[in-house]
DNA sequence: CTTAGTGAACAACGGGTGGTTGTGAATGAC
DNA sequence: GTCATTCACAACCACCCGTTGTTCACTAAG
């Protein structure tokens, strides 16, 4: 299947002969013929009935019409996705079923206009040095770290706060509960697989362990939410914490349990971050989006680590 | 932008490195360096960073990964549009707006798995013969025109019949009614541009005229509904009528109404038609679709042509 | 530090694909 | 019947693509 004997067809289509579709594209009525006949031929179908006075699109050739436009469609988009300058606005996520998707999702809905890219970044430093480098336009992250303050030409604004919850299995000791509080977690077992060092997720739950005294286990590596989810549902001695607004694949005869926690509730702070000199357009936009859609949150009752920016 | 190429990128963004998708592709590790090559050079930027014991994504990789495969998707989903056996299901359909384009859509909402190729075939005459020879898989038409049976090896089924509205423009005698009857029509202009002779669409009107004396003009080719609606809104004297399921992009400063025809309300029946032997599974599953939604209409007080099957 | 191994890029060669020119056949208008 | 239009086919040519052979860069083990 070639893009330009594609091209050809959709261009003979509009022209309903095979001449003018070659003045358009610039080559000679031949060249076409021999275009469509290639393509013809990969298919195995006949796309036009050649008349003396030109050509008209089969049945066959109906059918396939809105194909090849949509093809030529996702080639101009995949083109764009990467041409420097007036690309869509790419925005670094910390993983695809996060609160963070959920905003960019509403955003797109809210101007489904404007073109986006949506990617996964490793972690914090890559982030900021993908926005200093212009690689990208703006990252979600729990900023800043302690004692690793925010370059001074990257500016970020705090845009959700997410509760935390407490999952556990069935037999666990609070899996009766209605919820529970940070104190009452002292001495449970809160696994957390896949929680890299030198992240801001480290940063945050180092804290959260000296406060409240927690026992937070981030050994073994993540083999996936569902080995997770499996583990927390056959041992009753672990729980691990989740995002409020996190959706997985449930799998029913689990019998897991999401137990809010209070008193205070621990909350994930996610910031925007982007450059200061970004001219993109459309960041401006999802700036404007973001401030009227998170306005309003109340703090009171929660908990985050005092070195993050405040609301 | 060459398919080959973007192929040959997602194998090596999958693989991580070159060598292994050569082997893959079944062909050197210097053709798909060469292949990689083009691409960065026809896109302006660079894909992966090659390290020593392999290739990983850019930034920019990361983005163009997506497009990249959505991409491959239409590739694949326009050849099959057209591969003999077992290609979508292909249903020919009057006009894009129309209450059957509105059942289609209902059908894919229902079962977004089953591919679906919708078309619009010039008159009925095209569209048995489309379906004779396997062509297309089923139609939506106003069968059968007096004198003009079905051939045997088709079959059919009432599905929908569609009740007609009057359109006037606000300075119409008639702009003002709750509802007409069709004897009120008597005397009143009805303008039906486009009405091509032959087609199922003149039997239907011409029986409309000979039993309620109305005046209908089919003359005047069709300039779309843009042109309809103008003069309709702008001569006091015309009238035209439409499917009430119709949808039309409605210029707002027109006055353009909307009038309900009763005592009897003509509908126009739609049917679908599909070949006796037809073995697409997805037919079975679009004809129990529609006997199950279009189940329970109400005949009281409608008028069809006497020559349409019976539902 | 040396050596072996891996992975990607570069150079040269051969075959195939795609475009052009020239020509022929079919259809429709006058 | 003649002409114009349109598409198909054949021959020629150029260029691009893939292969082979080789070199360079980096890593890991001794």
């Amino acid at each position: 299947m070639d893009l330009e004997a594609v091209r050809t067809f959709v261009a003979v289509a509009e022209a309903g002969q095979f001449q003018e579709a070659a003045a358009e594209l610039a080559v000679t009525q031949q060249a076409v013929s021999k275009r469509i006949a290639a393509l013809e031929r990969n298919l195995g179908v006949r796309l036009f009935s050649r008349t003396a006075r030109g050509a008209e699109l089969t049945i066959d050739g109906q059918a396939f019409l809105p194909h090849a436009r949509e093809l030529l469609r996702a080639a101009e988009r995949a083109g764009a996705s990467v041409r420097p300058g007036r690309r869509p606005l790419r925005v670094d996520v910390l993983t695809s079923r996060s609160a963070q998707s959920g905003l960019m999702r509403g955003f797109h809905r809210a101007h489904p206009d404007i073109e986006l890219d949506v990617l996964m970044l490793f972690d914090i430093e890559t982030a900021v040095a993908a926005i200093r480098s212009g690689a990208i336009d703006a990252s979600f992250r729990a900023v800043a770290a302690p004692g690793r303050p925010l370059p001074e030409d990257i500016e970020s604004v705090r845009v959700l706060d997410e509760p935390l919850q407490l999952l556990t299995g069935p037999a666990h000791a609070l899996a009766g509960a209605r919820s529970v509080t940070l104190a009452q977690l002292t001495g449970h077992r809160i696994w957390m697989p896949g929680i890299v060092p030198g992240t801001e997720w480290t940063a945050y739950y180092d804290d959260l362990v000296a406060e409240f005294g927690l026992t937070i286990e981030a050994t073994g590596p993540n083999f996936g939410s569902d080995a997770l989810l499996d583990t927390i549902a056959d041992t009753p001695a672990l729980a691990t914490f989740m995002g409020e607004h996190t959706r997985l694949i449930w799998p029913a005869d689990h019998g897991l349990r999401r137990i809010p926690v209070t008193d205070p509730t621990p909350v994930y702070p996610h910031s925007l971050l982007w450059h200061r000199d970004n001219p993109h357009p459309a960041l401006a936009t999802l700036r404007a989006h973001l401030a009227a859609t998170t306005a309003g949150h109340d703090a009171a009752g929660t908990w985050a680590p005092r070195w993050v920016i405040p609301r």
